[in-house]
DNA sequence: CTAGGCTTCCTATGCTCTTTAGGCAAATGC
DNA sequence: GCATTTGCCTAAAGAGCATAGGAAGCCTAG
C-alpha cells in the first residue's frame, strides 16, 4: 500500500484549490482527504481539525494575497497605487473566490496577530502616504479603503451585479476615481 | 402529549433569533427542533429542510430591513436621508448579526426576484435622486453606496476596528460625510 | 544489511446532524 | 361522538467530524 505523501503544506494547498473550486463552505477533512484518495482520519497527523484547516486556509490567502498587493504597489504612488492595489484585491477575489472567502474567516486574537493581517494594514497605509492625511484620518481612510474593497468585491461575487446594467467592470473604476478624489478632498480640506 | 404549535412562521421567526444569539450557522433543524423541544424530524413538516429554513431567514431579514430602510427615509433627503438609511444598515447589523448575515445567503435568481431586495435597490435609488445623478452614474452610485455600507458593517461586524484606535463610532460619520461629498461631486461635475 | 524505532496511514468506533417513511394521538368539523 | 385532518412521534439510513489504537512503510545505526 504506497503512501500518499501527505504534509501539512499539501494538505493545506489541495484545501485551498478546492475551497476556490467548490466554495469555502466545502473544506472539510472529508472532502480533502477523497481529493488524496485517503481516509479521513489520516489528515489528522497534519492538521487537528476542521477549524485548523480552515484557518490555514485563511492564513495562506492573506500571505498570497499581501505578496500580490506588495509587487503591484511598489514603485507606484497616488492615484496609480490605490488603483493596482485595489485591482489586486478584486482579482483575485475574481479568480481565487474559496481563498477570498477565507480571509474572511474570523481568527482569533493571536492567529490574527502572527497573520499577514498587518502587512495589509501597512500597505494601505504607504498608500495612504501619498494623499497626506494626519493622524487619524489616515486611520479613517484604512478602514473606508478596506471597506470599499471588501464591500464591492464580495457583492460581485455574490452575483448582486450580474443581472443588471451597466456590468460590474464599468463601476468599478467609476468608484476608484470617486475614492481617488475624496482622499484628495480630504487632504486639503485637513482638519475634522 | 402536548402540541408545540409548530408554524412555519414561529419556526422561522425561532430560527432567526437563534441566529442573531448563536450566529447564522448555527440554523439547522436539530437547533431550531430543540428550541421548541420537539424532535428534529417534526419541521419537516413546516420547512422542507435546513437550506429551505435558512432561505426564509434571509427573507425575513430582508424584509425587516427594508421596512426599516423605509420609514427611517421617509420625510428625509439628501445627506440626511442618506444618514438615516445607513445607520439603519448598521444598526441592524449590530443587533441583529445573525440576520443580517442572512441577507448575505446567496438566493437563487426565482427567489431573489421575489425577495425584499428590490425594495432595497428602490430605496437607496430614491435617496440619490435629490443628487442629481444621471442614468449610469445612478446605478453605479447605488452600488457604491451598496458596497460601503456593506462593506464597513461587515469588517466593524467581524471585528476588524475592535483593536485599533480610534473606535469605530468616529469612523462611521467620517465614511457617511465623504459619501455624501463624493456623491455631490458627481452630480456637479455631470458626465463619465 | 538488518533491527529497532518513527512516521504514515489504516480500521474501528461514537457522536451529531440531515432527511425519509410510516404510525399514533390530538384537534377539528359534521 | 365519530371521522378526518394535522402535528408530532419513532425508527432508520447516510454522511461528516473526531479519537484511539494497530499495522505497514521508511530511515538510520550498528
Amino acid at each position: 500500500m504506497p503512501r500518499a505523501g501527505l504534509t501539512t503544506d499539501r494538505v493545506v494547498r489541495a484545501a485551498a484549490d478546492l475551497a476556490d473550486a467548490e466554495g469555502f463552505d466545502a473544506v472539510t477533512t472529508s472532502a480533502v482527504a477523497r481529493l488524496f484518495d485517503v481516509k479521513a482520519a489520516s489528515l489528522y497527523s497534519h492538521v487537528t481539525g476542521t477549524d485548523d484547516l480552515r484557518t490555514r486556509v485563511a492564513l495562506l490567502a492573506l500571505e498570497e494575497l499581501a505578496d500580490l498587493a506588495a509587487a503591484a504597489v511598489a514603485g507606484r504612488a497616488d492615484a496609480d497605487a490605490l488603483v493596482a492595489f485595489a485591482n489586486v484585491y478584486r482579482d483575485y477575489a475574481r479568480s481565487h473566490p474559496g481563498r477570498y472567502d477565507a480571509t474572511r474567516l474570523r481568527l482569533d486574537a493571536r492567529t490574527a496577530a502572527a497573520s499577514a493581517g498587518g502587512r495589509h494594514a501597512a500597505l494601505t497605509r504607504a498608500i495612504l502616504r501619498g494623499y497626506g492625511l494626519a493622524g487619524d484620518h489616515e486611520t479613517h481612510a484604512v478602514r473606508l479603503i478596506g471597506s470599499v474593497l471588501h464591500g464591492y468585491t464580495s457583492l460581485e461575487l455574490a452575483g448582486g451585479f450580474d443581472h443588471s446594467d451597466p456590468p460590474g467592470d464599468q463601476t468599478w473604476p467609476w468608484i476608484l476615481d470617486g475614492l481617488d478624489r475624496m482622499l484628495r478632498v480630504w487632504s486639503d480640506t485637513g482638519a475634522s
